[in-house]
DNA sequence: CAGTGGTCTAGACCACAGG
DNA sequence: CTGTGGTCTAGACCACTGC
């Protein structure tokens, strides 16, 4: 990076003109580009400090600050002794980053599914607005039946742009929906915004999860953001909240 | 700090036993000790950073590292040019950090309240066990009526250990009350825990929120951590979703 | 042992705010 | 203009991992 792609230069000469972009924002975007296409595997380790700054023409301590960055987003993992990878999305990272429900009493826990159907159809109204899509796109529909310390306790109703999953309808489908993502589609979700109401269970979902209708239950609207920003899931989950409750962190 | 306190001294002589804590850690430690005392007020500006570190006997980098971290917990505010302050409980913080209730159109906004009732009285089973008090303890007990966009929608119970807010009983209310703990008690909320539920709306709170019993509520349970760790209040509240969502941000 | 990330230091210069 | 936090660099040494 002899050259300042624009703006921002302190320790070095050039001028700001509008908006300051520091240089450790820039090689975070930049390793953020190749991250997001793929260059290193999920799971794979990255060049060293060393050799990322000689790389990049820039010093370890700004290589530093990217990367610290990057972790801090939950796209990378750094391990002393052993080196920094490419965070997947196994498990363990579902549970901490997007899994949100907790047993009353118990451990946190990964949920069971059970896929129930699997169509494809014209995006609705709801789904295009929500995914941004135009008129005439196509959609998957996956719905799940989701289960808690052997108690069904969700009923969930997942979107994606067809578009983006090609093929997806006849997959078998694993629990993890999203290290399936990653892994076949190369499609890494970075984040996920939620909208949390209380509504009554409809009649579909009462019956699908053993439940009176008009018992209250916790409605889940999710938007599933991936690493280059686009909007890759909408997902609709119906929670029985007697023995659960959405745990969340005011920090 | 010419000598290390314990610990964990790179750059410098001594020998790791066990348990690393690096130097910003405890100069970290330090100033938040500083902190919980109350040495700087509310809105205060601190030393600059080479003032603190000639006064503890620390590189600036290391006294910056220790300050981001406490910028990063919503300690401190800093602000390029000016200096660095301890952050005050302004409605402005507590929208962004402790209330995640909004319309579903229309802005981020700030509830009106109503207090409804202050009584003390001995604290029950459950105010103990979330408060962490001993069986004899005595709670101030508030009852609250909000209001968003003029629309009542959250019925709010809340309880405080007496021992903690002498007095508070025959105060005059605010809408902020974690501004009122702070600037008149000298108590300064840092963090919560949330746990929601999807509730059938108890006859009482349906009648002072003008709707069904039966409906379906978000039920917010609240606990609130000082800055030294203190349980400090216990807040259940009871929100109509028709036209509110709990926003909740996966990052 | 060699290689990795983590900490600490010292110094230079930049961006921003306010007198 | 001065003082503040913010960025960047260079180099030394520490802690951890695995061969």
């Amino acid at each position: 990076m002899a050259e300042r792609s624009a703006s921002g230069s302190p320790g070095g000469s050039g001028a700001a003109a509008i908006g300051f972009h520091p240089l450790y924002r820039q090689v975070r975007e930049r390793l953020l580009r190749r991250l997001a296409t793929g260059a290193w595997p999920a799971g794979g380790m990255l060049p060293s400090e060393p050799a990322l700054a000689a790389e990049l023409g820039v010093s370890q301590g700004t290589v530093r600050k990217a990367l610290d960055a990057l972790t801090a987003e939950n796209l990378l993992v750094r391990r002393q002794g052993r080196g920094t990878f490419v965070a997947r999305h196994d498990e363990r990272r579902i549970l901490f980053q997007f899994f949100r429900l907790v047993a009353d009493r118990g451990e946190r826990q990964f949920p069971e599914s059970e896929v129930l159907v699997v169509v494809r159809a014209a995006a609705n109204r709801r789904e295009r607005a929500r995914l941004m899509l135009s008129a005439p796109a196509r959609v998957v529909r996956i719905r799940r039946l989701r289960t808690l310390g052997g108690r069904a306790c969700i009923a969930e109703s997942i979107s994606l742009p067809e578009a983006l999953f090609p093929g997806l309808w006849q997959r078998k489908l694993p629990n993890n929906l999203y290290g399936l993502y990653a892994e076949e589609y190369g499609i890494s979700i970075a984040r996920a915004s939620e909208r949390l109401k209380a509504v009554m269970l409809p009649r579909g979902d009462a019956a699908r999860l053993g439940a009176a209708p008009g018992t209250p239950a916790l409605e889940i609207d999710r938007l599933a953001i991936a690493i280059d920003g686009r909007r890759v899931e909408w997902r609709l989950s119906r929670c029985l909240t007697a023995h659960l409750h959405y745990a969340s962190e005011l920090l």
